[in-house]
DNA sequence: CGGAGGCTTGAGCCCTTTCAATGTCTGTGG
DNA sequence: CCACAGACATTGAAAGGGCTCAAGCCTCCG
C-alpha cells in the first residue's frame, strides 16, 4: 500500500502530526534512501564531525548523549523507529550531537543534498520536519523539569510513562508490557541518577505495585498510579498519541 | 538603515545564522507588527491556552517554565531581545509553554496568519525560524546535561557563562560585567537547585575569584576559570557568537 | 514608616552517591 | 559440557552534597 516497505514507519512518523499530500508522499518515497543494518552501541553521529547524510531509524532504538569532561554521560533523548536522527545538523551544522544505537537495528540514510532538494520542492515536508524539531524541543523541556525538580522515584516513573506511550505508536502490544531497551546504567544516565539508585527505585516501584519487571522487560501494572507518581502529563509529546494510538499501528489506507 | 527601528534586533537575531535576502528583509519589515510595553512578571503565554499571535522580544528578558503539581517551578530557558517566543505553538498547537517576562520590556506581536503567509512566500525565513528552533533544542540539551550531571557550582557557573556569551550578541558592554536579570530564586529554578544553595554557591565562586557580584550585577573576573569550572563549551549556542560577537551589536550595513 | 520581596546565615537532616562485594546471565572457546 | 570472561544486576554500609527550616537583615517602594 505504501512504498518499498522499510520507509513506512518513517513516513508515518513524519506524517503523524501533519497533513501531507499524496504528492509529498510520492516524492518522499522516490528519494534515494539507502538502508543498512547497525549493531548495538554503534555510533551514528559524533559531536565533532558533522556527517553529510541524514539518518532515520527503520528498526531499533537509539539515543543522543553528551559526555562531560569528567567522563560522566547524560542521555538527552531516546529515538524510536520512524524518527529522524540528525535533522538539526542538516539545517544547522555545528549543533551535531553524539548519537548511538541502543539496540541492533536498521537505519535508512539519505544524502543531505537530496533531502534539501525535496524540502525545496515540498514545503509541507519541511514544515513537518520543523514540527518534529519542535516536538523534540518539547520533550527536552519536559526532561529538564523531570531532572531538575523531581525526586528519583518520579524521574524513573516519568521515563517509563513516556516509553509506554511512545512505544504504543510504534509497536503492537498494548497490554502494558514492553521491553525497555536500556540497561539500568543507561536509565541512570537518562535521569541524572546512579545505576545503583535506579535499581533501588525500580524495586520500590515494584513493591508499590506500579510495575513488575523482569530482565529488561517491564510491565506497567497500574498506569494511573505510575502516572500519578511521575506527575506525568502526556501533552508534551505532541499529538503522537491523540492521533497515533490506533492509527499509527494500522497504516493509513489510501 | 533598517526598518522602523524596533524590529532591528529581531531581524538581526533571525538573520544571525542564516543568509537572508533583501527581498526577505523587506517582506519581514512590511509585516503588520504591533508593539506594546510589558511589565516584569507579566505572562505572555500559558501552557493551556494557545494564543493566536506570535511574539518576539524587542527589549527586556523573558523565561519559559513548567510548574509541577507540587508547586515547584523549573525554568526551561531564558529569552533575550530579538528572540521569538512561541514559534513552537505557531507550527504545533499543543506544545505551548508558560512564558513570562523577567524584566519590564517591550514586545512585538504579529498574527499567526500573517506570519504563515510570509513563510509560505519566503521559505528562507521559514528555514531561519526552524534553525532557531533547532538552536533552542540544542540549548535545552545542554541544560539537561548541566542539571543532570554537574554539581551545583558547575551548574551556576555554566548558566553565567551562557548569559555572558548570549548577552554579548545583544548588548554593548564587553568588559565582563553584565546585569543578571534574575533573582537568586530564579537562578535556582533554572539550575534545579534551591535559592539558599545558589546563594552559597555564588559566594563560593566569589571567593574563588571567578566572579564578583553586587545587587543583580555580576562581573566575570576570570572567564577562563569560570568556563573551566563550568565545563563550558560554547558550541552548543550555535553560531550566535562566531558570527555575532561583533557584527550583531553593529547593524549590518546594506 | 511599614511592608514585601529578596538576600544571608546557621544547624540538622535526608536523599542520593560512593565504594565495595556478591550474584546472575550470556556468549565464547577449549 | 564445562570453564571463563565480561557485562549487568543486586545489596549493604558509610559519606556527603544539597535541602529544609528558621531567623535576621537589607533595600526598595508605596
Amino acid at each position: 500500500m505504501f512504498g518499498t516497505g522499510y520507509l513506512d514507519q518513517i513516513w508515518t512518523t513524519l506524517n503523524r502530526a501533519s497533513d501531507l499530500s499524496e504528492g509529498d508522499r510520492d516524492a518522499f518515497f522516490a528519494l534515494p534512501f539507502r538502508s543498512r543494518p547497525v549493531e548495538a552501541g554503534e555510533a551514528i553521529e559524533r559531536e565533532d564531525a558533522a556527517p553529510h547524510d541524514c539518518f532515520a531509524i527503520v528498526t531499533g532504538f537509539a539515543y543522543s548523549s553528551k559526555v562531560l569532561r569528567d567522563g560522566s554521560r547524560q542521555i538527552l533523548s531516546v529515538h524510536m523507529p520512524g524518527d529522524f536522527l540528525n535533522t538539526a545538523s542538516l539545517i544547522h551544522p555545528g549543533t551535531a550531537q553524539d548519537i548511538q544505537m541502543l539496540t541492533p537495528g536498521r537505519l535508512a540514510s539519505i544524502s543531505s543534498t537530496a533531502l534539501h532538494h525535496l524540502l525545496a520542492q515540498h514545503p509541507r515536508i519541511e514544515r513537518a520536519l520543523w514540527r518534529q524539531t519542535a516536538i523534540e524541543a518539547s520533550i527536552f523541556g519536559e526532561w529538564i523539569a523531570n531532572i531538575g525538580r523531581r525526586d528519583a522515584q518520579a524521574r524513573v516513573a516519568h521515563l517509563l510513562c513516556e516509553f509506554a506511550l511512545r512505544l504504543r505508536t510504534v509497536e503492537d502490544g498494548d497490554d502494558g508490557t514492553f521491553d525497555v531497551p536500556m540497561t539500568q546504567g543507561q536509565l541512570a544516565d537518562a535521569t541524572g541518577l546512579t545505576a545503583v539508585h535506579v535499581n533501588r527505585v525500580l524495586q520500590k516501584l515494584n513493591r508499590a505495585g506500579l510495575i513488575r519487571c523482569n530482565v529488561k522487560s517491564v510491565t506497567i501494572e497500574d498506569m494511573q498510579g505510575l502516572a500519578a507518581a511521575a506527575d506525568f502529563d502526556e501533552r508534551y509529546l505532541g499529538e503522537r498519541l491523540v492521533r497515533g494510538s490506533r492509527t499509527a499501528a494500522t497504516p493509513i489506507p489510501t
